[in-house]
DNA sequence: ATAGATGCAAATGGTTTGCAGAGCT
DNA sequence: AGCTCTGCAAACCATTTGCATCTAT
């Protein structure tokens, strides 16, 4: 399989859009991280490494790679975008602790298959689809 | 079963809030709604029936809504959230053409027991979820 | 050479908040 | 009277954009 950072130059190319250091830079940061990074945070990372990239060009960059089908964008429902490096992983949805914050991936064949057998029943061709759990963790609750 | 201007009033009351007619007005003008309205449309309704109506209590009414639990709040993925009236009615999720906006209420309960399933296996009391299947509809696809 | 990229700062846009005057109870 | 409310306008805050300057190709 390709490295994201090849599939990212290829997707520039074809768009006529130059492979910058910048870009390189913040792609390589977001793919270091194991974490959802807001793009806040992506940026304190970004700006560790070099002081002189500013918040647009992040903002900018991430558009870029979502669009690329690099990372995608998560929403925890705390008012900030937050991302994670999507290609080459398997799709996977979230159980949020609304405490903590605390996040598990989570992979479900049954909800997945389902997801598109009612798309399909409704004639929709399903592009894309959101599903988040909240609740409260075993930790959050003994912790009271 | 109760209506929701009384579950309204029993939940301001209990908080010691005042039941204004301008929170009546907002949750009648949402009640008589078909459809998801955004704040926005909210407020150009509610000022239709009462022009001295500002947006600040349109939205500080529609929290007190959502923690009423009488009304839901939606994502659509366009930037605006959207509401629902919730009360007495049986939760469901939704499937959104991206293209024209049409959105279809869905209710799967293999869905739903998955998902009870999975937070338990992690340990999570599930509070709440957001399940949004985004795709382009038949007319649309037709359309083009 | 030149279309595209960057950094900065200003703009945006949905939502929230401070405040002084008004309204319930 | 003593709270809570309201409308207004200003404030917020994540994200976007305009612009003059640089840079990858």
């Amino acid at each position: 399989m390709k490295e994201p950072q090849e599939v990212f130059d290829a997707y520039l190319a074809e768009k006529n859009l130059k492979a910058t250091p910048q870009r390189r830079l913040i792609l390589d940061t977001i793919l270091k991280q194991k974490d959802h990074l807001s793009s806040e945070e992506l940026y304190a990372k970004v700006k560790a490494r070099d002081s002189s990239i500013g918040q647009a060009t992040v903002y900018r960059t991430l558009k870029l790679l979502v669009d690329a089908d690099i990372v995608e964008p998560l929403d925890f429902a705390d008012g900030v975008t937050r991302y994670e490096p999507s290609y080459g992983e398997e799709h996977h949805d979230h159980l949020i602790c609304t405490v903590c914050g605390k996040n598990i991936e989570i992979l479900d064949p049954t909800i997945e298959k389902r997801q598109e057998q009612i798309a399909k029943e409704q004639g929709f061709k399903l592009s894309s689809h959101k599903m988040y759990l909240y609740g409260i963790c075993n930790d959050c609750r003994k912790g009271k």
